[in-house]
DNA sequence: ACAAATCGGTTGTATTTACAACAGAAAGAG
DNA sequence: CTCTTTCTGTTGTAAATACAACCGATTTGT
């Protein structure tokens, strides 16, 4: 687990904190690695769960299907970022949604009892990890609204808008990278995936934007 | 303010903390009250937030309204609930939403800054406060989550059940009111009004749910 | 290099939705 | 009580969407 170490140090739950810190604070918080295949699940939806995850290598989908076979990501979680802050609470009840890794993924599960009760031992940093943690949270939760004011569009176009103008704004460019293939974007926007490509054709033709393949240009 | 305290006291901000703290936390706190009525607004989008506000009266709508004058309500607060914990991280931007009255409403605004750092004045039950405001986020985190589940739902009537279902399991009954007029059920689920009072009639009358204004049953 | 699988775009049709306009019922104001 | 406003249901039409089916291009695995 030590090669990890740098990339925690990098997260946002151990910013501030130094890697001679992380390497100890790995036992305080019974840390344990995992690795995940391409299209392996991590965690299911029904599960209970009392760990935080930090992802350090790879990626993962946060999403769910419905009766009639309609999956919808609710989120994506970049190398860095982590999943299962809003379970911590004591009756938080068990996993609303799937955990997929879409590509080869590392995973470092974190016991949440040892991060939110601080530990005897007084680990310094310890109280910035919970910081981190607050911090992190909230920031999850500005983005959650986020996505539903794009997905409180009426229509694929607006929704489509809506989504490029975040990410264009969020890369301080008119040009970047979606993180999605057509297929996980309509998941994402949860549209229909051959009338999205319809759409996003049709503001091309328009003039609106440009793209190919993951790179998307907004005019 | 005093005699919000016994209000307050059943708050899951000061869950576990006295009614006297509670009055002495009012400074360290900086606690402020406001009277808003009816159709006020109590924040608008754009603003800098470094409060969090606590609901003691009426009814509050988080919402927003775009350019075509579409209104999506993100979310409802009821007397006890809170707003404004997603944006105590420093760097959490302006205020995405519009924050209104839809009753005649008193809110307490408590100094963010003095809530997650511990004062010197040492009062007790501060940590108190500090983890059940992550649990709040946390829980709110999981709301937002659900939300999007039936948002994210393809037509009017899968929503109205994801919506209704969800309710039903809330108030573990089948028969329920929901705190929404259908203009405001329409704007929460993000569907026209008009199209949404068909398909619940129509739902009606396939035998799937009986209602009279806003109660509603599940059969 | 080849076969298989994945991906993105296109089209047509049936379904669903948005929008506007209207009417009766209920609630609120004077 | 009466007038006004708000709320809810209803209808018709134009627009948008879901769904299925197909094809060519690209990628992947062997």
């Amino acid at each position: 687990m030590k090669e990890f170490i740098p990339i925690l140090k990098r997260t946002q739950l151990f910013s501030g904190v130094g890697e001679e810190e992380i390497g100890a604070m790995l036992n305080c918080l019974q840390a344990k690695l995992c690795i995940y295949i391409k299209g392996e699940y991590v965690l299911r939806q029904g599960e209970h769960l009392d760990k935080i995850l930090v992802l350090v290598g790879g990626k993962l989908h946060i999403q769910r299907d419905d009766y009639w076979g309609n999956r919808s990501i609710i989120n994506m979680i970049s190398v860095g970022e982590m999943f299962g802050e809003a379970y911590v609470a004591p009756e938080s009840g068990t996993l609303m949604n799937d955990v997929l890794a879409v590509e080869d993924s590392a995973v470092i599960f974190f016991d949440v009892k040892r991060i939110i009760t601080v530990c005897s031992a007084a680990c310094r940093f310890h109280s910035i990890v919970v910081q981190n943690l607050f911090f992190a949270i909230s920031e999850k939760n500005r983005k959650l609204v986020q996505k539903l004011t794009f997905m409180s569009k009426r229509t694929t176009r607006e929704k489509l808008i809506a989504y490029l103008s975040e990410e264009a704004k969020r890369h301080n460019s008119n040009e970047f990278c979606i993180p999605f293939n057509r297929q996980q974007l309509a998941d994402f926007l949860s549209v229909d995936r051959s009338a999205m490509s319809n759409e996003l054709c049709k503001m091309r033709d328009e003039g609106l934007i440009c793209f190919e393949k993951n790179r998307f240009g907004l005019l």
